[in-house]
Parts: C-alpha cells; structure tokens; sequence
DNA sequence: CCCGTTATGTTCATGTATGTATAAAACACA
DNA sequence: TGTGTTTTATACATACATGAACATAACGGG
C-alpha cells in the first residue's frame, strides 16, 4: 500500500557516495544532490532525515567496499606482512584506476570537515583512529606468532602505516602512475620492514 | 591622492590565510571574508580582483613561511639528511602547536580543490609536486656527496618522503601529541635511512 | 578650493540553499 | 470505489552568494 518510491534507495546512497567523494560534503547540498537524483527536496528529507544522515549510510557503505576492508576481516593467523603489503598494493591500484583522481572519501572528508563539522568531524576521526588501532593489533599478531621481532614498536609501526596509506591517498591526487604510487608503498614498507615479496 | 584605504591589504591577506586554512577555499566566501575583515565587498572587489586571486596571494605568503621553506632554501654542502629530519620535526611541531588542528593549507586545499577547480587545482598540484622534485634534487645533492649511498633510488625516496609529509599533516589533525607525529616521521625517516640523530 | 583619483557605501538583479507547510498523486486493501 | 498511507509536487519564508552599477566620501596636488 502506499504510493511507491520513484527512486531506489540503495542506488541513491551510492551516487550520493561518488558525488561526496569527487566534491566533498560541503559541496553537495540538498539541492544539488536531489537535482542530481532527478528528486525533489521534499522526497530527498523524506528519505533521509538529513544531509547528516545521508553520509552516516555514505560513510558505512564506504567503509564496506574500501580496499582496507581486508585489515579489518583478517585472523591472526595469516601473515600480517603480506596482508599489509597486498592491501597497499590495493590502495595503489585502486587510487590509480579511479579516473577521476579522488582519493580516499574518509581522508577527504576528515580533511574537510574535522575542524568545522562538530558531528561528522568526530566520525571521521574515530574512523581513522580505529583504522590506526586495527593495524596496531594486527602487527600485535604478528609480534605473537614471530613474524615481527619482539622488540619492535607496534604503535610506531601502525601509527606509520596509517600515515602511509593517508598519504598516498591524498598523494594519488596529483600522482597519476599506479607505478610511482606503488614505488612510495613498497619503499615505505620495506623501511618499516613490512614489505612481503609476492 | 586618493581615498585612503580603511584596511591593512597585508593583515588582510594573513586574515583569510588563517580563516581558508581553517575552514577550506570554498568555506569562505567573498560576503564571508569581507565581513570577517569588517569590509565591504566592494572593497574586497577593488582591493582583491577575485577570489582565486585573493587565493593566489594567500598560497604564497603561506609558502614563505611554512616549515619546508627550508628545502627550497638548502645548498648542496648541507647535510641534507639532517636538513630533512629538522624539517619533519619542525612540522611534527608546528602541527601539534596549531591549537586548532589545521594540518597543511596546501595540502587541504589540494583535496578541497584538485577535483573540482580548473584553475586552482593545478596551482596546487604544481605546488606538491614541486615539493617533491626539490626533495629528489636534495637526495641528489646527497648521492654526489656522497652522505647517501649511490644506489639507492631518489626518485622512490623523495615521493616516499613527500608522502610522509603530506601523510603527516593531514594526520596531524586527529592525533594531537607530538610524540606520536614524531614517531610516526622517525620512524618512517629512519626506514628509509634518512634519519639524523641530533 | 576645486578636481581627479581611489576607496567605500548602496542598490539591483539573479541565483543558490534550507526547512517547513500544504496540496496533490499513486498505490493497496477493505 | 472509497480510504488510509506514503511519496511527490508546489509554495513560502528567510538567508546566503556573486558581480555589476552607481553614488558618495576622503584625500592631495594644482
């Protein structure tokens, strides 16, 4: 009963997502979204509660189909080195395949909004940090099950890949080569002796 | 002759340095700006021909006194590892001192903007990969002294290192101490067997 | 002390942005 | 064929944004 949608929900959110991730947030509004969607306004509010709502289900569904998905999903019984040094080489290939040069949505946004967005900010913010976390108890793992000496830093280590990941995502902006992208990664890895030989 | 103008052109400039630096480009209109400096905008208009221009300025005034600055001013008889491990620390610093978690001007912008403005978006890729060609002339410098070892690739090196720095700034904004940025630029320095001890 | 010059103030035209309020439309079921 | 429910359409109010046009104000030299 009622009077059906003319839209569908799910593809909305995603172009929502593509939208936010080649312009930023600021630069979608609700009327720019809607009239990109062939919506009005009103079927946009009624959809979504608000702007700030529409990127919570942009942000989740990003976060489901990032290539640093795999650090998330990993055991610890797999080899974190190759993890990692497979998930970089992920971030480079899809960072270059992107022919729009986009980055990282999550980087992006964090850079736009962690300082003016007293809601989405903190969003963004626990969504690296928990990142950084993740890669901090992976390198645990592989501390316990010998990969890693013991004596190593984790927290260095994990803050340090963070960093890089960050940095090529914003850096693959401007660098177009998936070659110099991945010559960044394996050079950053193998100083960190991190890097697994494929 | 003439009016005289009821504003400092240069505080005006160093005003919406730190006002795009905190809120982004597209944050600060020219009713935003002028009305921050307690101006007109037709005042803005007449002092400033636009705002890309006003931009423009703001992107070379905060050149000339961002930390890197020292790069562009080193001499091949430095050490240029020591140049490059000061400059880190000085940015690990300066981030962490910025109370307001600001990270990099350029580099936000460039995420802000390389997608989506024809005229600023190149003028800020040129700037980072100008940044990361100075640094392959350094390591240069340093292969012919012969500080660094002659086989090891600077093109690779100085990317990674512009990576840490780009990477630096933008995490710079949700972790705050200090010791973490710094071990974060130590210990991927130190990967990479750039590392001055002090 | 008038006048050219430049800065500033004011107004106009046009378009964007947000949120709400109310009306109309489309469906399913009783 | 109503009738309730939900989507969609229209309209309204308010504010932001840009850029140009025109008028006014303040200065110094002739």
């Amino acid at each position: 009963m009622a009077r059906p949608s003319k839209f569908n929900r799910e593809e909305a959110v995603e172009f929502a997502m593509n939208e936010i991730w080649r312009e930023g947030y600021e630069a979608n509004s609700v009327k720019a979204l809607s009239e990109k969607l062939g919506i009005t306004r009103s079927s946009f509010y009624n959809a979504f509660d608000s702007r700030q709502a529409l990127f919570g289900e942009v942000l989740a569904l990003y976060a489901s189909q990032t290539p640093d998905r795999a650090l998330a999903e990993a055991t610890p019984d797999m080899s974190i080195k190759k993890l990692l040094s497979d998930t970089l080489r992920m971030v480079c290939k899809n960072s270059s395949d992107d022919p729009q040069a986009r980055g990282c949505l999550a980087v992006n946004c964090a850079a736009e909004l962690c300082n003016t967005n007293d809601q989405l900010g903190p969003l963004l913010e626990g969504a690296l940090l928990g990142s950084a976390a993740r890669i901090e108890t992976l390198l645990d793992w592989a501390v316990a099950s010998g990969e890693i000496k013991a004596d190593v830093n984790t927290h260095a280590l994990a803050l340090s890949v963070q960093n890089l990941i960050v940095g090529l995502t914003v850096m693959s902006k401007i660098v177009r080569k998936e070659s110099d992208l991945w010559l960044v990664a394996r050079t950053t890895l193998q100083g960190l002796d991190l890097l697994a030989e494929t």
